[in-house]
DNA sequence: GTATTATTAATTAACGTTCATTTACTTATT
DNA sequence: AATAAGTAAATGAACGTTAATTAATAATAC
């Protein structure tokens, strides 16, 4: 049984990511300066000035919402940074994968925000979200680094081969729909095959 | 010698490019709506007021800095749609050598106003440059086409290839710096080792 | 070449809206 | 009774755009 606060604290969080979905949402389709908290707060079936009830104003959501993405694509391909067992490439194959179904997942509320909607951060909240895919780029750097090591996988320079890859995964968002001829599955083992095939020996 | 006339005309074009140019910049910063009109006029050391007479309006302004950059992208790897004497192979390196080099050529007016500003555009623009896109993707396709009927690529899914290989060109923007340790030759090469080795027999 | 008119470029000032945010107040929950 | 959730109303600032006006330039007349 819980507690009436914690009750109270979990019924708050439910409303504080309803509103961090629906203005996700609406920053990935106007932009976030196209966005207005009157649109946020219609979204959410409530007026603007309630939203200042749980968070402190337009930036911290925005941030929030960034945050809440780059989280989920850094902790879908956590398990890889330290695995030394599994074979390089089913390694790739899996943070393809992972990063891709958690895209697929949240559908609307692009990475692309992450683009864009970066320097309308303050500093110190861009600062976390650059630590955040650093760790992003750490992991899949590791795991092309043991590739290497392994003999699967003959690049020239990492760092770029890092940023190709990610590309093509990132940017699915862009022109992938569920609804369209392919499934989300189909497309990960494609973009695999192709990463693959640019890398290996 | 130019009539006056003409050289009226020709100072006027200047300085519309001018606007086009800072205007592009500032998109690329802050984004559409975040840019002002006034932000605009600043970088253009003028009043808000006068640029009204180059521009119908806003709206207008992106739809131009749009249309300039997708342009250039589709001109630059145009005398590759009808091309049927150079090998596939050389066509996918030089594809991807020009649009590169269109891309760092304009440094900052980046191709991402073009992902997140379609949106801001009324329909009739939008539709510009979504035909200048699919003659872009065209001429992607028919390379790799040509490459499949000579043997010497082999791909599941045309589509999903022009998608993907695109995707890298495209996100270049995201990370090169012409500052770098890399120049845009390099990275051209890097980025067609990649994509061939991706889809190649 | 110089004066005069016509045209274009640029500015100032203002328009009506919309913006994010705050304050004071009401309603609901515990 | 106390705390939280929600709202109406108002704040000053910024927005895109227009109208009126002045400065600058080009075309024509002498």
């Amino acid at each position: 049984m819980l507690r009436s606060g914690q009750r109270k604290e979990l019924k708050s969080s439910i409303k504080k990511s309803w509103i961090l979905d629906k203005a996700g949402t609406l920053f990935w389709q106007k932009g976030y300066h196209g966005t207005s908290m009157r649109d946020i707060a219609a979204a959410c079936d409530c007026k603007a000035a309630n939203i200042y009830n749980y968070f402190k104003g337009k930036e911290d959501i925005l941030f929030e919402v960034i945050k809440d993405i780059t989280e989920r694509a850094v902790s879908s391909v956590g398990h890889l940074e330290d695995d030394e067992t599994t074979s390089p490439v089913d390694q790739l194959r899996s943070f393809i994968d992972n990063h891709l179904n958690v895209l697929v997942q949240m559908k609307k509320s692009s990475v692309l925000i992450s683009d864009t909607g970066l320097q309308n951060l303050t500093r110190d909240h861009r600062k976390v979200i650059i630590e955040l895919r650093d760790t992003y780029d750490r992991i899949m750097t590791k795991v092309i680094e043991r590739g290497i090591e392994s003999g699967d996988f003959a690049v020239k320079d990492i760092k770029v081969i890092v940023y190709l890859i990610s590309s093509v995964i990132i940017r699915t968002t862009i022109w992938f729909s569920p609804k369209g001829r392919l499934s989300a599955n189909e497309v990960a083992d494609m973009i695999f095959d192709f990463a693959y095939r640019g890398i290996k020996i």
